[in-house]
DNA sequence: TTTAATTAGGATATTTTTATCCGATATATT
DNA sequence: AATATATCGGATAAAAATATCCTAATTAAA
């Protein structure tokens, strides 16, 4: 479904928001160890969610990785998702034509039709923080 | 959503449905022109399906693929798609988790659940058979 | 039985994704 | 100003996915 990489943008943005909220900065090393990924390559990962405005890091000694308190909320999965794998998972073709419509449909247009759109609202309608509190709560887990 | 090699051996599949409707062989000439796809890369392909049983292969002159005709309606979506991508993206954690589950479910799992219950219940409902006739009455497309 | 047509399959190449390493740059503290 | 601690970013490596090429094996027809 979703690229390593985005996996791993997706758990780090969580951990990112779990912490931001005790107005605590986090490491590549803290987050790969939590979220049980290589640390050089979420160290990536990472750089890319910073140039898209998802989190927010601050260089230097005692720097780290944040999100601000504020936007936890508003901060949608849709988000993370585009900026990287892009947008073709929930508006692209099931079957990968280029002009696939409701015109010019692929065999599985209509069937795939709910999914994607599902998909999409589901993405554009979870924010970080509701996934935050469910792993502050013990409801949900981020490895293992 | 799919691999490519997916895409490609889910089109093929009802490339060869429509033609074993009129008792013709085609060969992954005539599939990859008409799919739209590398030829050689999926022939590779064809030979996967028929390792799975799913199209049948009449080797030496004047062969090809075909799909006999009774089970054109039995095979399913899902079949295709576990032949060539395997299971996990109907049945796989949507982060990546081994060994998610309701009792120890990652941030998205219930978000996720619907989407992917719909998305394996369309898998095994959709035939072979409904999809090469929507190509076949002009109400869907195999490429451009 | 020879020939031509066709799938099977191994070897290899290319591209993309995933992953690692290291020096440059930035910055808070001493 | 010097130092220690971080992120940034380029170079490179490794693995997986995608794609190509060539020969072997098979088989219907002449």
């Amino acid at each position: 479904m979703f690229s390593k990489a985005c996996e791993y943008g997706i758990k780090a943005s969580i951990f990112i928001a779990i912490n931001s909220y005790k107005g605590k900065l986090v490491s590549p090393k803290e987050i790969a160890k939590e979220i049980d990924s290589p640390q050089a390559f979420t160290a990536k990962i990472l750089q890319d969610l910073v140039r898209h405005n998802i989190i927010n890091s601050i260089k230097g000694a005692y720097g780290g990785f944040e999100i601000r308190k504020e936007e936890l909320a508003s901060i949608k999965l849709s988000q993370i998702v585009n900026a990287i794998d892009g947008d073709n998972i929930y508006n692209g073709c099931g079957l990968g034509l280029n002009n696939c419509s409701e015109e010019h449909p692929c065999p599985v247009h209509e069937k795939f039709k709910s999914i994607r759109d599902n998909l999409k609202y589901m993405l554009e309608n979870t924010n970080l923080e509701e996934l935050a509190l469910d792993i502050k709560s013990g409801a949900s887990f981020l490895k293992v």
